[in-house]
DNA sequence: ATATATTTTCAGTATTTTTTGAAAATTCAG
DNA sequence: CTGAATTTTCAAAAAATACTGAAAATATAT
């Protein structure tokens, strides 16, 4: 595969894997597109690049920069604002992990944690197997939820790196 | 919390959480009632609780069939089909990893493998970077997915405890 | 076989999400 | 200041996604 045809699949398929997980897909293709660049890139470029409208563009780039997953970076001389990517896999991964765990995974975690301990709910079979399932979830979901957390907590990935050595 | 009320937040929850993660809200919905819910429930209970079409349930129940996180059971004297969820977390919860993992990281790993491994790539600044990043990639996507596999591998997460004892 | 119950399909509709583009706001050099 | 360059905002349009409901297909009891 060549280098033009290589390069648009790959912002294709990072942007269709974007959509597929919830993120918007103009989003994920701007940081396909950053992270693949050697220079910063301002709003015309990936406007132009992607063929997206000012206002896209605009809003998405916010978006990343707000996941702190891209950076603003100001070119001598020039008064365009310029980004460029995180570029290191396991910094960028780590945020969009964090964030998204905190804003869509803890409400839910913490609705199984509040049924979990209510005092409420009765004793009836129905009543008992919803208690018993979401008890079940919840505890799931806690281990989960704190094998992440220390994933995320070690820097660089190492625990990742040494778990794959333990256990491959 | 009351349990009617418990229940109503736990499905419309769970339905919010799966939009977010690109599973549609009602596919989710049915999947948390059938897990909370002691008896099977056939296609007409379905449409009632959740106040949604016949078509849009049948539809629903035949992805969550697929996925294979529902079974069909039928009842002694009743022509109507009803439905089960798998209720265990472990297992239900490695089928939709399995199955996603395959349909939507499996093609982004084979083309950042494929280009990693393009001898037509250049040499200029612009396209070592863009495979120094792509290769970088690979390696990451790489030991996550085998990670993964691995976790999904042992029976009822139990890889997954023994890590939690062991790192936490 | 026939009638009835049940399930499936899918064209049309509704809803949600994303994108556009032009006006408004902001920034900054002279 | 002034005005050109740049960025931001957001109402309206477009696109993508989800849902409905009724007709068609299928299954089953008598």
């Amino acid at each position: 595969m060549k280098y033009n045809e290589a390069k648009e699949k790959f912002i294709e398929t990072w942007g269709i894997l974007g959509s597929q997980w919830g993120v918007n897909k103009t989003i994920a293709q701007i940081q396909a597109l950053l992270l693949i660049s050697v220079n910063p890139l301002s709003t015309d470029d990936i406007m132009e690049e992607l063929t997206i409208s000012r206002g896209n563009a605009n809003m998405s780039i916010r978006e990343l920069l707000d996941w702190g997953i891209i950076y603003k970076k100001s070119i001598a001389g020039d008064r365009k604002e310029y980004f460029v990517a995180e570029k290191d896999v396991w910094k960028w991964s780590h945020k969009i992990g964090t964030i998204r765990k905190q804003r869509e995974l803890n409400p839910v975690i913490e609705l199984l944690q509040e049924i979990s301990t209510s005092k409420e709910i009765g004793k009836s079979e129905e009543e008992q197997e919803f208690t018993r399932q979401i008890k079940e979830l919840n505890m799931f979901t806690g281990q989960v939820s704190q094998l992440a957390d220390k994933l995320f907590l070690s820097p660089k990935g190492e625990l990742l790196l040494k778990l794959m050595k333990m256990f491959l």
